[in-house]
DNA sequence: TAGGCCATCTGGTCCT
DNA sequence: AGGACCAGATGGCCTA
């Protein structure tokens, strides 16, 4: 990935992250109901209890689908359904006027190709599957993208509940009794705007979180111009 | 019906 | 030279 690339996913990454939790399901970073008690809206504390038993049958419109394409002469028919181009080109198109080594040569290339964007899909499979959010045969699968930025995110949120946890075993260390007020410390995944979107909180407002985003406009972010 | 998402083909570039 | 990687183009499927 270039430098762009990364900028970009930068600057929709926080969008992308509230648009994913109304799109693929309100469990997905704990803005629903498998929230802990208690810690309205945070980071839940056992990510693990939704998103491991979300791996049932593995969708069958991408990624891992394994058909008798791996050889040169692929399947067309498969080809054709996938929405190829050019489907099996048995005459003109691209490939019409090429010599059968060419062609043939082409078809090897193709076969390559298509077995590295299975495994790349293959890849992007087992990242869904280990990601939080609500893996069910109702809600929608995640989107390439949309697995990538919750991953980013997810990331993200895994490092600071773990400095914030290492603080708070520091701060237990000390010998040092609760008191009120609760020193942050005791608040384990709590205000880090830096990582966490929304000040904390997943109570945060539409307008809170329209207004804080909207700078970085994004196709992800396009419910901000609806109602909340 | 438009837009989003996807699989596939393709040619170019880089690396070994 | 051959393979890996990448980005653009294309068309199918699905959903709002």
């Amino acid at each position: 990935m270039n430098v762009s690339e990364e900028n970009l996913l930068k600057s929709i990454s926080n969008d992308a992250l509230l648009d994913l939790t109304q799109r693929y399901g309100q469990s997905a970073f704990g803005f629903g109901p498998g929230t802990i008690a208690g810690s309205p809206g945070r980071f839940p504390l056992t990510p693990a209890t939704d998103f491991l038993s979300g791996q049932t049958a593995k969708s069958n419109e991408s990624g891992g689908e394994h058909t008798s394409d791996d050889e040169d002469g692929f399947d067309s028919l498969e080809s054709r359904k996938r929405g190829s181009p050019f489907g099996d080109d048995k005459s003109g198109g691209p490939l019409g006027k090429k010599s059968k080594e060419q062609r043939s040569l082409r078809l090897s290339i193709n076969a390559r190709e298509r077995r590295r964007m299975h495994d790349l899909n293959d890849a992007l499979d087992g990242l869904r599957a280990v990601i939080p959010y609500a893996h069910s045969p109702s809600v929608r699968k995640l989107s390439k993208i949309a697995t990538l930025l919750l991953a980013k995110n997810y990331i993200l949120m895994q490092a600071q509940a773990l400095e914030e946890m290492r603080r708070l075993v520091a701060y237990l260390n000390q010998g040092q009794t609760i008191t009120s007020p609760v020193p942050t410390a005791l608040a384990p995944f709590g205000q880090g705007g830096a990582v966490y979107p929304f000040s904390g909180s997943a109570l945060a407002t539409h307008a809170e979180k329209c207004t804080t985003y909207s700078g970085t406009p994004s196709s992800l972010f396009k419910h901000c111009n609806d109602k909340p």
